[in-house]
DNA sequence: GACTATCGATAAAT
DNA sequence: ATTTATCGATAGTC
């Protein structure tokens, strides 16, 4: 009985009453189901969203090992269910990649690859590059998260995005611990540049709407 | 007479003429191979392992496209192929969940959910932790670039692994350009929980093998 | 040299 | 049984 309860409620829902099954009965022959095509859209019933998700993040964490071992290659993923909840993967592991991520620029100009063998030295100048990135990051993220701006197809229902960027004074408000190190300095440094670099980089993000899906993009 | 044409065309180019089964019969019995099973382990040929990692790589870039879609999780993916190329996907886009990732610790502690709805408001003190788990990632990162910490199955040879890092000496030798703003105080507050962080951290690293695939783990 | 596009065959998943 | 993801080989692109 539950069984059949539960069914019934994976079945498709133009099918959940009696006249559906009375106007084309053979549909209840589901002996072979094999695989079928589903349509590439949010999944409404909440149960089989969740269950899907979970399913097909393991496929891709699996797929994400597989190239990561056939190819040599470093990978990471990392996503966020919709409750919130981080699931990450990672060759070697996440943070690594990340980093590299967030470090990149170093031997790569415009599509010019001067890394030759395996760069050992990691440039001074490429980790400001790499604070800019992560600040400008953090304000994606933070235009992102109230008030959601590409993002088309998802849970999440764009409106119009706002424009103002010029300035920050969202994120240090916190008060100054205990401070003054000269390690710091240099992060000033990094935050130059970043102001044009983020309203340029919001702008793109509001005028692309569904993903990104780049190669390399010098990413300014 | 067009259609016999076409059809021509679209024989095999190598069997339009009797002269080729006169001449090399046996070298035109090559039939397709299909797919077929392959070890998991890294692909000796060169460019083989290439056009196995683009492919791929499109085959998981999609998959996370299909997860986003279906179940309404924000994913980013980032490789990099063995020349060091990056290549990024993300919905609604790479930096974003990226930036996400590195701000979390936000509603979550040991798998307690605390945010609830759509959390519009960051903390501050997030982003300090933020900077904790940056840093660290230039830790892991810088160690693994010039040794190879983890990864046994991968393109780098892993050889013994180094245990020093009981100071950080090598990002901040940059030159101070114009410095000098309360803007980056705070940051040196997250740097002080760091030390002992990047220790155990990149110490966890040496330990696990392979790869790294958490659910949520408190990252620290 | 590294990466991409395409095609036919087919293993794998459901 | 049908859909999908590769595979191998190769031609073409950057």
């Amino acid at each position: 009985m539950e069984e059949y309860l539960d069914d019934l409620r994976m079945e498709d829902q133009t099918l959940n009453f009696p006249e559906d099954f009375i106007i084309e009965p053979i549909v209840m022959n589901k002996k072979k189901a094999g695989k079928q095509k589903i349509e590439m859209k949010r999944i409404i019933n909440k149960t089989s969203r969740q269950v899907t998700f979970t399913k097909r993040r393991g496929g891709l964490f699996k797929k994400a090992s597989e190239l990561s071992s056939l190819c040599g290659s470093e990978v990471a993923i990392i996503t966020f269910s919709e409750a919130g909840k981080l699931f990450s993967f990672g060759h070697p592991n996440a943070d690594a990649v990340v980093s590299r991520y967030i470090n990149y620029t170093r031997g790569v100009e415009n599509n010019n690859i001067i890394n030759g063998g395996n760069g050992n030295e990691f440039g001074t100048s490429v980790l400001s590059e790499q604070y800019k990135r992560v600040l400008s990051n953090i304000e994606v993220e933070k235009k992102r998260s109230d008030h959601v701006i590409g993002s088309s197809s998802l849970s999440s229902n764009g409106s119009s995005p706002r424009g103002d960027n010029s300035e920050f004074g969202f994120w240090w408000d916190k008060p100054i611990d205990n401070l003054g190190l000269l390690e710091l300095e240099q992060l000033k440094g990094s935050l130059e540049g970043l102001r044009d670099q983020v309203s340029s980089r919001v702008n793109s993000i509001n005028n692309n709407n569904n993903y990104y899906c780049s190669s390399n993009s010098t990413n300014r």
